[in-house]
DNA sequence: TTTT
DNA sequence: TTTT
């Protein structure tokens, strides 16, 4: 893999609603999640404090899908960083529909949950430690250079390939995706 | 104006047209650019070299979108950061769609034209180097101040505000957005 | 203020003390905290489960700074958004020593507080739930917003200048600036 | 590896002299370079025009650090995500001394080599600046492509891969706007 | 020490 | 000095 460019978002947020986990044909999990960022100002006219609340539908693959559906839940303070990618699909009509959504995978991807154990309880059970990223030597100044190149690879191709071609997950009306 | 959470994109690419330049009825330009990053990689199965593009729809805003418009070209590499918006609009048959794009503003947004004097030219005349940080007449500079940087109280709300109301620009209809 | 280039540092991890508020000559506030990020990994000889921290010297300014000393304490899991900066001081024997610290403000910096109520409580007070983002006392916000967001101008010296010229907080020995 | 927290640093800049490559005991290459960013305002007081440049100290391993002594030069525009670390070190004094670096790695780490040919590299001509633009030894450059795409599992290299060797994108009838 |  |  190769990249000209740089492609990145960063989103720090609550998640709407439980992640919804799916598999793929290749066995790797896909979860779907959507965070909420808002910005809240005074209105000039009116002197009325605002809010808008942006909501973002963020796709998580292979071990972090697989965290997110294990400790993720809604409400939970999640901080990611992904890729911008907008995908094609059909709609009822045959009108061709586009979807942009933030793909959070392994190489680019990070997911990291926030607030400690207040929230975003995991599933009836604690937290496995730090073993979804992939085992790899620290960011030593001193021994890395060969191991950054032993393990990381599986994922690349994941990146550029298109992820799935199904229609987006059915929301509520008022939200917009 | 507070944010809760963190809503950031950062973009490097180029540009797939020239910018179109807008001009809301505040008199302030919004400047719509499609910037492309791109990914390769090796195909496991066939072997062969292959290319995904992305397609990035950016919106300037204010002073970002002068200088884009004056300085920004088709094939322009460019740094941007701004942060995801998704808005609805009614299409023909009055239903609706979603466009997401990356909104660019003052504040939290920013706009870097990469690679120096070899490319973007200034809009019919050679490019005054090392200027383009700042529009050449101040004139124009101070009609957009106001706006931007001497107002800025102002700039909460219209980050916080549906920017603009109005359809997406009419493409064609396999654009992905 | 224009800047050729992008000098961001972005970081989420915890306090390792309570913010150390100081006021400026112009009655600027800086908050000086140290914040740890953290990797772990699996010692590929010994099989053992390491880790190693880094702290980070960050500084804030003007009303993020104020918000960190009210908000903010010792174990506080927080976002930052800041640039990197170096500045020159004298040790007691002349020489020349350099400390490089995150520079926080009001433009390019951003400090969100994470974790919701479970963390950083207020000093001498219940935190109230999803307010930590702004003072609760409107007239506290107000008093700021004038230095920060109707001034903005005079903002961009500021970050351009540089912002103190003391010796860096006396720490322990063995921390590492 | 598992982090806690985030450790990010993004920077678009310039280089103020060629990079010096080194060598581990490991074989792996160690690449520093120093990274200007700058800023410029407008003095409130005199009126003049001010500026100040930031430097950074960066330090890539691995193939990164390859790439970049190959195609790096003094003048150079680059983008480079990575992460702080500060190291301690002894003075001739033997006094502990500390310097903050920006680590740039396989897998946190990015960097792309900005400005194409566009601004200055010729192919195989005169060049303007630097000769990063068009590798020197095109027979080292294709030690490098094998590697990376035959064995994706060696996704480390490949981001380091030269990317801007490739023909441009042909902005035409394929643009999806 | 870069760049404009 | 944090956190898990």
């Amino acid at each position: 893999m190769a990249s000209r460019g740089v492609n990145k978002v960063i989103l720090v947020g609550n998640l709407g609603q439980d992640p919804e986990i799916r598999y793929m044909p290749s066995g790797g999990a896909v979860a779907n999640i959507t965070i909420a960022t808002s910005e809240t100002w005074r209105d000039k006219a009116t002197g009325e404090q605002r809010e808008k609340t942006e909501w973002h539908r963020v796709a998580l693959f292979g071990k972090l899908a697989e965290v997110a559906g294990e400790y993720l839940r809604k409400g939970s303070q999640v901080y990611v960083e992904g890729q911008l990618q907008t995908r094609k699909w059909q709609d009822q009509n045959g009108q061709d529909r586009f979807t942009t959504e933030v793909v959070v995978q392994g190489f680019n991807g990070v997911m990291q949950m926030l607030g400690g154990r207040g929230q975003g309880a995991p599933a009836g059970g604690q937290q496995q430690q730090g073993n979804w990223g992939q085992p790899q030597q620290p960011a030593q100044q001193n021994n890395f250079a060969p191991q950054q190149q032993q393990a990381p690879q599986q994922q690349a191709p994941q990146a550029a390939q298109p992820q799935y071609n199904e229609p987006p997950m059915d929301f509520d009306d008022d939200i917009p995706f």
